[in-house]
DNA sequence: TATTTACGGGTTTTT
DNA sequence: CCCGTAAATA
């Protein structure tokens, strides 16, 4: 089928001269639903796909890839597709390659940052950057930060580290450099200051963080006319995953590759193909602008927009859930997933007394999954709001004896022994990393203590020098044990000339003594053994994934034809010459634009282990039951799916559920954590949980309310009057007493009371639990528990200001808000 | 220099 | 309550 049937009054087709289909049936566009098919054969021009969960958005995306080169439409080269995650980029690649026998090399497919570090590594020089830059991860960041106060005498009081990174970062996301950030106050002047002190440092040390990867290569676009029309003639095809969570400054890169804004005019000469789901965007917090949907829209003037709402995945009880769920949210593109499957099993809903209760609860079922309904355990997940709440459940399985695997948690390359390794490895590359300097100066330990290392910082910042430029200005003992250091590190550097990356790696393994020192510690097995897997690391980096082969693979003279300098003459920058795959960079090869070389090898290791962290999941490939935070989960899909900690103040969130936004990206969490499920899906709350050593009573989650009451079952034993209220039909206010018929079974035997008093029969001060009263102090609040009678009556109320408290009735001036 | 104690902070997180 | 970091001590 060509583009222009699906849609007739679709603007040109790709080329005038689109030749007609093949006779059979493309097997690239088999089984492809209508939208589906028509995003895959858009025309040329910009669009929007917005791609509901399980509508095959990856699948979409790839094919797309594929229809173009199969057809002629476009060259390896000239597509640039960005994700966020390197899984995802690494999903695609293998999709894409398994479809047809592609180049996959020629193409730009990356996460943004990966890609960033592409273009910055070619143009090194225009960019300001030494050619071997290395990358500051988060921790590094925080530490160089740390020390940078500790120079500059910064109150960390008043300035928290953790802080300023944070506002660092932030900066750097809303593009701004130092001289753009408007400081109110003088506490934001010095945060000014302390940014631009930072920026020094990081460019005296030749570092970067995650933040000026984007910046610098947004920057090195926006300024250097030749390079950035390089690019946007080479990519003719942009192709952007999970855009709404791209944040301001990689909307801004993305429109430096796209075109030219002249004078407020836009001039784009690729065509971009955003795809995303609004409902889906539940990284606000970090910066990702939903926004950017819309500004697409109207900036590129996207003439077409692709809803995909056909839901592979789910059930339509649990769809249904979902759709009811997200249409609380106002200001959404509008979208509603729809399936051809049955309404399947009910939503099965459970209320339990505690949180230890609620743990035990999801083992029984789970046991039973697996037992009795064939479910495998790693097609089990068990969903929560905040990392806290693993712990109950973990020590619940593992007393059931029920294999899991936790996700989150440190990951291979931020070990601490592999981070001193790598520090080693980057003094190799770049002496004058500060950073990785005094990572390693003293370990393993030589005798070089805080002391030594203060009086060569002030020596190093009085001669202008790095740390190791300033060790031959300390004198004595401690000058003596530096300069060791120091030559050591050199020494190595020589001995390692040359060799392979695996061999550079046990050189060094065993001449700074980490193996050693590790081999006396008592815990030390594990290190060494992490060690060894850095080894192995290293191995399979080189030979394959992908800087061996690209480096190798690709003639020199052909590196050459597309050196690119900043004379773009003789460059072949001629914008009206042809681009064709031969006169293109090749790009997954880090290649210099000037000389053409390559990066090394153990360079290009060190960037694979900051960009790519590696996994963090322990013990992969077991049949596991599967922990995870809801946010974790985005992109994944299970069997059965539990839903743990249903309750106000912890989803939604007590620190989100204030401003509308917060509370609506909350929502959206929830919408995410809804549409994993395929078949099963278990939502529970607890009337307590153990929280920061204290019990906190918990109410249920409002967004119980919204969900269809005809797709759930209550599989609770009904708990009078304590904690619990029905779902209504309708919105309104969810600490409103409602009817509490109609649902939840009789008091079963299997459950002991709750732990707390329960509601005695006719109380005399007419509160019932569930009532929302008025304090004149506290505000409005929600009866919680009631015990006692008389003068004894007290009250527990939550607070949505002043949190839970237990009130006694004859002191405390309630009263019943209708 | 290594070990102990005190303290603070505790949504979500990829690169 | 439970973790990681920083100061305090042997």
């Amino acid at each position: 089928m060509f583009p222009q049937d699906l849609f007739p009054g679709a603007p040109e087709p790709l080329e005038p001269s689109t030749p007609a289909a093949p006779s059979a049936t493309p097997p690239l566009l088999a089984n492809l639903n209508p939208e589906q098919l028509a995003a895959v054969t858009l025309p040329a021009g910009h669009a929007l796909i917005l791609a509901g969960a399980g509508s095959g958005k990856t699948r979409v995306l790839t094919t797309r890839i594929a229809w173009l080169l199969q057809n002629g439409y476009a060259t390896p080269g000239g597509i640039l597709a960005v994700t966020f995650t390197n899984k995802a980029a690494k999903e695609m690649v293998a999709r894409l390659s398994a479809m047809l026998p592609v180049n996959v090399r020629g193409m730009w497919i990356g996460t943004f940052h990966g890609l960033c570090n592409r273009l910055l590594r070619a143009h090194h020089k225009p960019a300001g950057l030494p050619q071997s830059f290395q990358i500051l991860d988060t921790q590094d960041q925080l530490s160089a930060v740390k020390r940078l106060c500790k120079q500059h005498n910064v109150d960390e009081e008043r300035f928290p580290p953790k802080q300023l990174v944070y506002f660092i970062a932030g900066c750097k996301e809303e593009g701004m450099r130092p001289g753009d950030v408007h400081a109110h106050d003088s506490d934001g002047r010095k945060k000014v200051e302390i940014y631009q002190l930072y920026e020094e440092q990081c460019q005296r040390e030749g570092v970067v963080d995650f933040g000026e990867l984007m910046l610098r290569s947004y920057e090195l676009l926006r300024d250097n006319d030749a390079i950035r029309e390089h690019y946007q003639r080479r990519f003719a095809h942009i192709l952007v995953d999970e855009f709404q969570d791209t944040n301001k400054l990689q909307y801004a890169w993305l429109k430096q590759l796209a075109g030219n804004d002249v004078g407020g005019r836009y001039e784009a000469r690729g065509s971009v193909i955003a795809v995303g789901d609004d409902d889906q965007s539940i990284y606000a917090f970090r910066g990702a602008r939903v926004g950017n949907m819309a500004d697409f829209v109207r900036e590129f003037d996207v003439q077409q927009q692709i809803k995909l709402e056909q839901n592979y995945r789910s059930y339509s009880n649990i769809l249904d859930s979902a759709n009811a769920l997200i249409s609380h949210n106002s200001r959404r593109l509008g979208k509603n997933l729809r399936t051809t499957q049955g309404p399947g099993e009910p939503v099965r809903v459970y209320e339990a007394t505690t949180d230890l209760a609620e743990a035990q609860w999801m083992v029984d079922e789970i046991k039973q999954l697996v037992r009795s309904d064939g479910f495998e355990r790693k097609e089990i997940a068990v969903l929560y709001r905040s990392n806290a709440q693993s712990r109950v459940i973990e020590s619940a399985l593992f007393n059931a004896s029920v294999p899991y695997r936790v996700y989150g948690g440190l990951r291979f390359f931020e070990r601490a022994e592999i981070k001193h390794a790598l520090a080693y490895l980057r003094l190799l590359e770049n002496p004058h990393d500060d950073t990785s300097f005094l990572r390693v100066v003293n370990f393993p330990p030589r005798g070089i203590g805080a002391r030594s290392i203060e009086v060569l910082q002030d020596a190093a910042r009085a001669a202008g020098c790095s740390l190791h430029d300033g060790v031959s200005a300390v004198p004595g003992k401690a000058g003596a044990n530096l300069s060791a250091f120091v030559a050591m590190v050199d020494v190595l550097r020589e001995q390692t000339e040359g060799m392979n990356l695996r061999k550079i790696i046990e050189t060094m393994l065993q001449s700074t003594g980490l193996v050693e020192h590790f081999r006396t510690e008592k815990e030390g097995a594990d290190r060494i053994e992490n060690l060894e897997e850095l080894v192995n690391a290293a191995e399979s980096f080189v030979t394959q994934e992908g800087f061996g082969r690209d480096a190798v693979a690709l003639p020199v003279d052909e590196l050459r034809n597309d050196r690119l300098t900043q004379s773009p003459a003789s460059q072949g920058l001629d914008p009206n010459a042809p681009v064709t795959d031969e006169a293109l960079p090749a790009v997954a090869g880090i290649v210099d634009a000037d000389t053409g070389e390559t990066l090394s090898p153990l360079a290009a290791f060190l960037t694979h282990a900051a960009l790519e962290a590696g996994d963090n999941q322990a013990q992969a490939g077991q049949d596991a039951v599967q922990l995870m935070t809801v946010h974790a989960s985005k992109g994944l899909e299970f069997d059965g799916v539990f839903i743990g900690g249903m309750e106000e103040g912890l989803f939604p969130h007590e620190n989100s559920a204030n401003e509308r936004e917060g509370l609506e990206e909350e929502r959206r969490l929830m919408y995410v954590a809804i549409t994993r499920a395929r078949k099963r899906l278990y939502l529970s709350h607890s009337q307590t949980r153990l929280l920061h050593g204290q019990t906190r009573y918990n109410i249920k989650s409002r967004f119980f309310d919204e969900l269809p009451e005809s797709a759930l079952k209550w599989i609770t034993p009904k708990q009078q009057g304590f904690g619990s209220y029905a779902p209504n039909t309708g919105g309104g206010n969810p600490f409103a007493q409602r009817d509490r018929s109609g649902y939840g079974a009789v008091r079963s035997e299997h459950f002991a009371s709750p732990p707390v008093p329960v509601q005695k029969a006719a109380p005399s001060h007419g509160l019932r639990v569930g009532l929302a009263v008025f304090h004149t102090k506290f505000g409005e609040g929600k009866v919680l528990a009631l015990e006692g009678t008389g003068d004894d009556a007290r009250a527990q109320i939550s607070f949505p200001r002043h949190g839970t408290k237990w009130l006694a009735l004859s002191v405390a001036k309630l009263t019943i808000v209708d």
